[in-house]
DNA sequence: TTTCCATCATTATGGAGTATAACGATTGGC
DNA sequence: GCCAATCGTTATACTCCATAATGATGGAAA
């Protein structure tokens, strides 16, 4: 007995092993496992593309607006679940990096009608990729057959 | 001859239809059902439990410490993903409400160790069916085998 | 036409969750 | 005894999400 172990670096403990608690009170919980789950595609997505300036809910704006050109300031914020005042300020830094286009309404000038400027939409078609590949990183363990299992079953979570 | 229509409220034109956008190039972004999902969930725990002053965090460590008594601070933040920081006052909180007891670990005089006090485990264990109904409510359009493989699924993008 | 209310966006503000840096107290190897 | 690592804490800041109040515009009714 009493083999000396390697010792990877000399005046330091072992690493204690933790001890690992259970977790299997909360395993069940979809609350729980929602939460895990978002931090970790919100971690890739900001370990990935934070140098970009482009955070999850400006590449949602540029995916609704490339899909929907000419749509009212607060029909995007709906779709997106994003309060009007939240909306103002998400807005006020994309138009600013140049990605969105306002223009008042002439059918109802109190509206703004929102579209992508060439950057915008020439940055959306230079992301997607990279953030579909981003998502299949996270989504490693599963097949292509559970991660279209595991969207189809969330997107049921949500209202219609 | 011109049949006055109903007209619930006097004096407001029809709602408009909204003309609902086209989402499908979010609809296959985990990152977003994950949002969208994860904000039903936090909203029907809010609805339901706001009055108790219970949150969802606050659950986790209801949980935790009835399955892992005498656990130390510290390894009870890093199985809930919860900086330390972060933990100190969301047990500041817990114990003036009487649920959680800290005690100076004996063997490690920096350390507490945690446990529930018994109004902790009784309020765990009310709370447990009352929040798993709420989770089976939220998910309502999934099938018992449906809401079973979401959270298989789901737990296979965080770390083992 | 004038009046009144609804709509649309905006400003101001606050709460909750999460992050880092710096600090005091304690521990244990040298 | 010295010194670095560990454990918890304080201070602080940033992001996300929410409500209330305001200004501008539109539209229907008096």
């Amino acid at each position: 007995m009493s083999t000396t172990q390697p010792a990877a670096s000399p005046r330091r403990r072992a690493a204690p092993p933790a001890a690992a608690l259970d977790l299997s009170p909360l395993a069940g919980h979809v609350g729980f496992q929602l939460r895990l789950a978002q931090q970790q595609v919100f971690d890739a997505f900001h370990r990935g593309f934070s140098a970009t300036g482009i955070t999850p809910a400006r590449y949602a704006v540029l995916a609704l607006l490339h899909a929907n050109p000419d749509v009212q300031q607060g029909h995007l914020a709906e779709a997106l679940r994003v309060k009007p005042p939240n909306m103002v300020a998400l807005l006020a830094e994309m138009t600013a990096q140049g990605l969105v286009d306002r223009q008042v309404d002439a059918a109802n000038r109190r509206a703004y009608l929102l579209r992508l400027t060439p950057a915008g939409r020439a940055l959306y078609e230079k992301l997607t990729p990279e953030i579909l590949a981003m998502e299949q990183q996270v989504a490693h363990r599963l097949t292509p057959a559970q991660y279209a299992t595991l969207i189809r079953l969330l997107a049921k979570l949500s209202p219609a």
